[in-house]
DNA sequence: TACGATAGACAATGTCGTTGTCCATATAGT
DNA sequence: ACTATATGGACAACGACATTGTCTATCGTA
């Protein structure tokens, strides 16, 4: 078979092995309802984008739907919506303990789990693979405009 | 920063940079309405997923919806329906040209790709990076069911 | 003060998945 | 051979989630 194939197929599928595991683990530790999705808004949430608007920017989605994806969030109680002193316009998005849990639980699984590679691969190993993908993805890590690309 | 989180975002960084540029070229080279789920698509029906149920099972949706999936695929130009002569319930779904070239392209393209990463890395190390996903992934590279699961 | 840009709500629409139902046809058990 | 069950595919209704367009309120600035 053509070996080009093997390369993106077995980067998807580690990325998966990695966000199924991190889910299973979420659900066993209080957020069944978490999905993959959820945790790239409330990342996006934490560093910044703290408005429909802007997190729909950081997204690469309409407002709109970032405004929808907010009310989804809000109804699992991950964020509450407060209304902004400084601008009547604005509803400042904010996580609240159950959304900062869950993404303070996200870090411990996603470390657990760097741990579990460690160990399985050795310590040089690992580093040497994410020296490698360093070298071959740009340097901004947090382009969260994950939903929708693939389509 | 938390060591954990950077993983599985490069994983997927650096899947999406080579489905972006195998897109990108494909674009050039005659196939620009191509999308990241119809070469998995195409993919399932070159390996034997030849009808909408069969299909449907190896992509992990519904029949209905692999059908429509199929149906677009036909309206591109990449698959034909006929009917089967064995079982005239089914129809089998065979690649067009267009449909065998897009393949072939895209393995070109994959191919390409990976030569430019092993040029840039040194082979050595393109090589193990992909011994060390094949250790941490599951040995079936072709499990096909991603449309949907990221949600 | 007036004007253009922005935040967010609401509505209509499109895409793509789902489940349920239906019919035709294969296949297996008696 | 006959009947029961399973399967393939079409059609319809629905839901999730994105889109664009429009509207109002509010902000910042010339």
């Amino acid at each position: 078979m053509s070996n080009g194939f093997e390369l993106p197929l077995r980067l998807l599928m580690a990325f998966r092995v990695l966000i199924d595991a991190l889910h299973e683990e979420l659900a066993e530790r209080g957020h069944p309802d978490m999905r993959p999705m959820h945790g790239f808004v409330l990342q996006a949430v934490a560093r910044g984008a703290d408005s429909a608007a802007s997190l729909g920017r950081t997204l690469g989605v309409s407002k709109q739907a970032a405004g929808k994806t907010v009310e989804t969030l809000e109804e699992l109680g991950y964020v509450t919506r407060v209304p902004d002193p400084a601008d009547s316009r604005r509803k400042t998005v904010v996580l609240t303990g159950r959304g900062v849990d869950a993404l303070r639980q996200s870090a411990e699984v996603f470390d657990e789990l760097r741990a579990r590679w460690a160990a399985e691969l050795g310590a040089g190993r690992l580093d040497d693979l994410e020296d490698t993908l360093r070298r071959m993805t740009p340097d901004d890590l947090f382009r969260l405009d994950v939903p929708g690309w693939f389509g």
